[in-house]
DNA sequence: GGGAGCATACCGACCGTTTAGTATGCCGCG
DNA sequence: CGCGGCATACTAAACGGTCGGTATGCTCCC
């Protein structure tokens, strides 16, 4: 971690250590994660660790902010001045590219699995970042209901939820299996029926449509 | 755990053992679970433990088993000689019945993403368990397809896949957030579009006349 | 320019506690 | 009596965290 004149650099400690956190704790949860670990990685020892942070809660902290910062900057970059319909497909795009990304797309469901029911202050930020998440959903769908896009008549609540669950329940069975796990495939069905199922009066046709587009 | 008599009885230890055990790990995973916690609230000491079991590890099989021995019982008895569509509803009500219930629902998740790089055995088995759930989904709505009561084009991998994906997902936020998610209201909105996007020609007849049902 | 003073970033040793596992002893039952 | 089912005491290593000290960077003043 140190450069490579060896002096010691001032500002980039605490946001190096934080990036290797994220690391451990996406690939061995944070339990599974000693503060060793982390600073063998880094090539510090735990004394620069705690010059930076508190405690271990304290770095976790600073990790599941940064992820959920990133996370919600990514969807919400998604789908900028797209249509509703455009907007889900691209959401369920960028979700899908970075669980096959390098940027350590694990942390997100190690961290919040792992958290039920023990880490109440991490549960409370995730849980916030998918009302956060859900709340969006919903607000795209009702815009494309209020755009006359989609049938009035649908649950956006409802769909928001399985949207969110789709992309949760899909990662996860990438990272189990990726090599017969197909997230893309998985993903762009999901929309692609969810879109069928909010068109309005017309969607049988689009759908003879759609078996002619393969 | 003894019984009232205190006389040590046969047979039971290494049975209640390993129920104890799924308890603790569903709700503290594997790593945060120490040996001392289960023989504690066991009510015995850690020598008893590895009296039945020669490691953690061996332990953590044993309720892995058990857990995946369960689950695959009780999806296959929800929908016995019923119609498709029917075994397709009744699968995602017994997973969200056993989601609510009290037989330590979570550790499925929990052990599933907790395993994801770090514990390949327990990974390989919930690989499996995976792959027949979806196979056997698959072959319900291929079951469907045969019967022409799905339509014969739809991929049945593809919504098999976005089934297993919805259960996991909509679990995982339920666990996260029991008084904001609905975890049934998800799943049963779910199957209804997935049921609609299956049907044949006349799904949207089917869909006018699914709004006045509500 | 150089030295003093201070702040920051780190090091290595240490602490008390906890961990998985081991060895040995004891008890009860058939 | 022997064996299964435990309990207890112990081991070495690992855990999160602390502490005194060192190295370096920066600023100010003579």
């Amino acid at each position: 971690m140190l450069p490579e004149g060896r002096s010691r650099r001032s500002g980039d400690g605490r946001r190096d250590l934080t990036a290797i956190a994220i690391s451990c704790f996406a690939r061995y949860g944070y339990q599974g994660t000693s503060i060793d670990r982390i600073a063998r990685e880094a090539g510090v020892t735990k004394g620069a660790i705690y010059h930076h942070f508190r405690s271990k809660e304290d770095l976790l902290a600073a990790a599941v902010m940064d992820r959920i910062g990133e996370f919600e900057t990514r969807v919400q970059s998604a789908c900028r001045a797209a249509a509703p319909d455009e907007s889900l497909r691209r959401i369920a795009e960028v979700c899908a590219q970075h669980a096959t990304s390098e940027d350590r797309p694990r942390f997100a469901i190690k961290l919040m699995v792992e958290s039920i029911e023990t880490n109440d202050p991490v549960v409370e930020e995730m849980r916030g970042m998918m009302r956060r998440f859900r709340a969006f959903l919903r607000n795209i769908i009702r815009a494309g209901q209020d755009g006359a896009l989609f049938r009035a008549d649908a649950d956006a609540d409802a769909l928001a939820a399985l949207f969110t669950s789709a992309v949760i329940g899909a990662e996860t069975q990438f990272y189990l299996d990726p090599k017969r796990f197909s997230l893309e495939h998985t993903l762009e069905t999901f929309v692609d029926q969810m879109l069928d199922n909010l068109r309005l009066a017309g969607a049988a046709q689009a759908r003879e449509g759609g078996a002619i587009r393969d």
